[in-house]
DNA sequence: GAGTTTCTCTACGACACGTAGAAGACGCGC
DNA sequence: GCGCGTCTTCTACGTGTCGTAGAGAAACTC
């Protein structure tokens, strides 16, 4: 499910940072701290690409982009351990009793709101 | 986070379904289908202790137990989720965004009743 | 067309996990 | 108390994933 290795995870978090396709050359150089070789950059493109975190186009040096934000991400993770619930209610019920004030305030004017036409995704 | 094999979540997920503590033996016998021998219950038992999901007494037939309950454990690994959101606001706002109808209202009324004590965790 | 850059293919070491054997620790019945 | 069967611990191996990168092919630049 979460499976993204230390690396793996680096890289995403900083595409989806910068937002805009960036090339494997420029990654390597984001990352120089880590002294990585630019093949260890395209193998964990290549491997991110099939896990599908990861586009890139065909121009000639290469452009890779994430494919969704990291919110995106974040909340279709969520789903997916709220999933592992056997009692999905009592999960959230200790989700929601255990996020900070504003946070409530936040998804009551949410829930408020967005109220009715939930539906509408 | 969330490392667990197929196997250690099994017998994990079975201890939360029975609730008591349960013998190694027991559980190899509940796990009848698979045919594992009881070494392998114990070097998992072993693994899900020392990644802190398992408990045991010291009496001789070792009777081993969860700990926290699976919404618990479920809860916890939706915050440590959101905690990886850059923006929590808009991940939480997605999340709810496709939440189903039916937990919209039982969230609505958690947060109308919860209201102000949230804090009372 | 030669040199440089980029990409793909392949590989290797480390580590986690499923699996279980060997041997020691324990308890029960006699 | 002793022997025997059971439970526990220790150790190990096979496999898959991930970090890492070299070799060679492909493409671009001039």
């Amino acid at each position: 499910m979460n499976t993204l290795g230390d690396l793996e995870r680096a890289v995403l978090e900083h595409l989806w940072a910068v937002g805009a396709p960036v090339s494997a050359t420029q990654l390597r150089d984001s990352f120089a701290d880590r002294g990585l070789a630019l093949t260890t950059v395209h193998t964990v493109l290549s491997r991110l690409e099939q896990k599908g975190f990861v586009d890139h186009d065909d121009a000639r040096p290469r452009q890779f982009r994430a494919r969704g934000s990291r919110e995106e991400h974040v909340a279709e993770l969520m789903h997916e351990v709220l999933g592992q619930a056997g009692d999905r209610q009592a999960a959230l019920a200790r989700f929601v009793g255990s996020v900070g004030d504003d946070e409530v305030r936040m998804l009551r004017e949410l829930l408020a709101g967005a109220g009715d036409d939930a539906a509408a995704r």
